[in-house]
DNA sequence: TCCATTGACGTTTTT
DNA sequence: CGTCAATGGA
């Protein structure tokens, strides 16, 4: 068979990875070197070279976008239906496995995706109940510990230290909430790639059937991956199944939500006979920038080591500009954005690129003034919105009346005398007795345990839910989305809001119903055993769409450098290059590697830029209320100067402080500040420790100081008694 | 039950 | 400074 097709268009490492003929492979991929491609090769390699059928691929991905990506790339190569190939998320293929098998997994046939906001209502509602003081106990936290364990693989009964009081609260709260989460039947994302995990574990059968016919396992952004989903990999591959991964230990920009860069070092321990491919030709950007970026990597001690290069040219040189303020930033990146366009350039070949979100909005202030049309990514996504969510819930309440966090979401809402006081009358009943809130309402009433007004409007809700539930059994999904929002009268509860608001409210309701009309039950889904509605519901959970309908065409796009991963621009931004904001000072107090996590934030950010890079701090910013004097990141000067061109502010002579750059910034005028930043000081029980900024004036001026040995530590200058080194 | 004021807090995000 | 959630008076 012809196969030149499939090869003609790779450079020779990556026809290396493709044609491997057996063993695993490890693809080390840098940026831009064409790992989709990579990826989307070698399933057409397998599929028309190796004769693999397709039923015996699963290719791996992390977001619904990347597996879209893939499969839409692979059809096209292959030219024929990819509808057989098993390519998804880890959480979409988890929750199809737990589908089939639900009833071997322990779960209730109509069992319910809990996404995190539900998830953390239901927590703070656990730590109420158990009376404690939710500001010391904080749901977010619980969820974040949870969550954790559950990525670790852990349930309450691993989790060692319990006699340390902190952590055996979080693990009573933990064991509360998988009960809560069993009696209603409910699954958070974590849980299902714990129970896909528990199935294969308690199930060898399962497994063995599973592993015969998975002998190809592909993943994507293998970095990123968590230690229960490496063990899940793992678990899946056994002896006979062939593993193939790409990713990039310089991009792992995930470890603080659990992520493992270590599994792609351990992948070659753990895994026999694996074949290393680096890819570090770079498609993307200017050698200029490459070569930027590959010096600032460098200071990673652990890493596998890459280094990209390009056949193309060296370009410009990368632009630092020094801003006077975060005004004057966004004045700068605003104005050059402006003769960009006038120059020619489309506003979406560029992107503003920040560390956290609240930055963007100085910068659409800018833009929204100059009349420049702009995107900001990331916000609330379609089906998280409140009004959506809600609707959903009365559905969610037709599958499974059990489903308490649905049920506490919409049984007062709109207004029916279900006030607080009979809601938390059912808890406690629910509690006492070990029985979901439907449950024990349904108990209450038979028993006559309520007053009787609250009696009747609690009957009343009930009545409600069965009668749609009975009414529409036989309509199809976009009418029973209708028919929930009517029959609910959720309408009335937004037209109290104000006028603006209601009409979106209502926009989005529309458009959901839009949606369930037009949603078509996947052939995977069907054949997973789901009806239209859960297929809909379970969709709602695991992508939850759009961020906006907002149109997408032309517009600068205002991101964090995190949700730039993936993407590349002509011209890009990075704004906010400053110590204690970038790397963030977060990162910079805890020790274990979150600096040089930051330093990959910094790498992927660089190499998102395929013609022009522009990197900004500003002198002064202004920070929760108050003036801060920042200090160039470090980054900035972990790339050699060759490759930097600086931008001077407009005229130097009106500032009243110098540039910190080369020379550090000095107090000018000023002459509160007997330091300098970035100079040596000594204190007397401390040690010695460099400045990095100040804060206030007069006696209650504050000094940051970074000492190498305790930290970074804020102190009052008129009592820390410093001396200059 | 509702809006308005107060107070706490202040990385990063997908599923 | 700006946001969000919780509290409390009408």
């Amino acid at each position: 068979m012809d196969v030149s097709h499939l090869l003609d268009e790779l450079n020779e490492a990556q026809r290396e990875a493709v044609t491997a003929r057996d063993g695993h492979v490890l693809v080390l991929a840098g940026a831009g070197s064409g790992k989709t491609r990579v990826l989307v090769h070698r399933l057409a390699w397998l599929i028309q070279v190796d004769h693999v059928s397709p039923l015996g691929i699963l290719a791996v991905t992390f977001t619904n976008k990347a597996a879209g990506e893939m499969r839409e790339r692979t059809g096209q190569l292959l030219q024929v239906s990819t509808r057989p190939l098993w390519i998804g998320t880890f959480h979409g293929i988890a929750h199809r496995l737990l589908r089939m098998h639900w009833k071997e997994a322990g779960l209730p046939e109509q069992f319910q995706i809990l996404d995190s906001e539900d998830q953390q209502r239901l927590l703070r509602r656990i730590i109420r109940d158990e009376g404690m003081d939710e500001a010391h106990w904080p749901a977010r936290q619980a969820q974040w510990f949870i969550n954790a364990r559950k990525d670790e693989g852990e349930r309450p009964q691993h989790i060692e230290h319990l006699d340390h009081p902190v952590t055996s609260t979080w693990v009573h709260i933990y064991r509360l909430y998988q009960d809560y989460c069993n009696r209603g039947g409910l699954v958070d994302f974590a849980e299902l790639l714990l129970r896909a995990h528990e199935l294969w574990l308690e199930q060898p059968d399962l497994l063995d059937h599973y592993r015969k016919r998975l002998r190809h396992l592909l993943v994507d952004e293998f970095q990123d991956t968590n230690s229960i989903q490496y063990a899940w990999i793992r678990m899946l591959a056994g002896s006979t199944g062939r593993v193939f991964v790409v990713g990039d230990d310089d991009q792992s920009i995930y470890g603080w939500r659990g992520a493992k860069v270590e599994n792609v070092q351990l992948f070659g321990r753990d895994f026999p006979d694996v074949m290393t491919v680096r890819l570090e030709q770079n498609y993307r950007s200017t050698g200029n920038i490459l070569d930027a970026a590959n010096a600032l990597i460098a200071h990673n001690q652990s890493r596998m080591g890459k280094n990209l290069w390009t056949a193309g040219e060296s370009g410009k040189l990368i632009q630092l500009y020094t801003a006077f303020n975060e005004q004057d930033e966004a004045r700068f990146v605003v104005d050059q954005l402006q003769q960009w366009l006038d120059s020619g350039r489309r506003a979406d070949d560029g992107a503003i690129l920040y560390r956290t979100t609240a930055q963007s909005r100085l910068f659409e202030e800018y833009l929204l003034r100059e009349n420049i049309p702009y995107r900001v990514y990331g916000g609330q996504r379609f089906f998280e919105r409140t009004e959506v969510k809600d609707a959903l819930a009365y559905l969610r309440l037709l599958l499974n009346p059990n489903d308490d966090a649905a049920l506490e979401r919409v049984i007062n809402k709109p207004a029916r005398a279900i006030g607080e006081k009979t809601v938390s009358f059912i808890r406690l009943q629910a509690r006492e007795s070990g029985l979901t809130l439907w449950q024990a309402a349904n108990e209450c009433l038979s028993q006559g345990k309520f007053a009787t007004r609250a009696g009747t409007a609690v009957a009343a809700f009930i009545r409600l839910i069965e009668d749609m539930r009975e009414r529409m059994k036989d309509w199809t999904l976009g009418n029973q989305m209708q028919g929930a929002i009517d029959d609910s009268n959720l309408a009335a509860h937004y037209e109290k809001e104000p006028r603006e608001r209601m009409e979106t409210r209502f926009e989005n309701l529309r458009e959901l119903v839009n949606a369930a009309d037009a949603f078509i039950l996947p052939q995977e889904d069907a054949e997973a055993g789901l009806d239209e509605l859960q297929s809909f519901l379970s969709h709602a959970a695991l992508e939850a769409g759009e961020t906006q309908g907002e149109s997408w065409d032309d517009c600068v796009q205002l991101m964090t450098l995190h949700s730039a991963k993936g993407l590349e621009f002509p011209l890009v931004y990075m704004v906010g290059m400053e110590d204690g904001l970038f790397p963030h000072q977060r990162s910079v107090e805890d020790a274990a590697g979150r600096l040089e996590e930051e330093r990959r934030l910094c790498y992927v950010g660089m190499t998102r830029a395929r013609e022009q890079l522009v990197l900004s701090y500003a002198e002064i910013r202004r920070m929760h209320g108050s003036e801060n004097f920042c200090r160039p990141s470090r980054f900035i000067d972990e790339i050699p100067a060759e490759y930097l061109e600086e931008i001077r502010p407009r005229t130097s002579s009106r500032q009243p402080w110098v540039s910190a750059r080369p020379s550090p910034v000095r107090g000018g005028a000023n002459t509160e500040w007997p330091f300098r930043l970035g100079q040596v000081v000594a204190h007397p029980k401390f040690g010695e420790g460099t400045v990095m900024s100040f804060e206030g004036s007069g006696e209650h001026t504050r000094v940051h100081v970074n000492f190498p040995a305790i930290g970074a530590k804020w102190l009052v200058l008129a009592y820390a008694n410093l001396q200059a080194r």
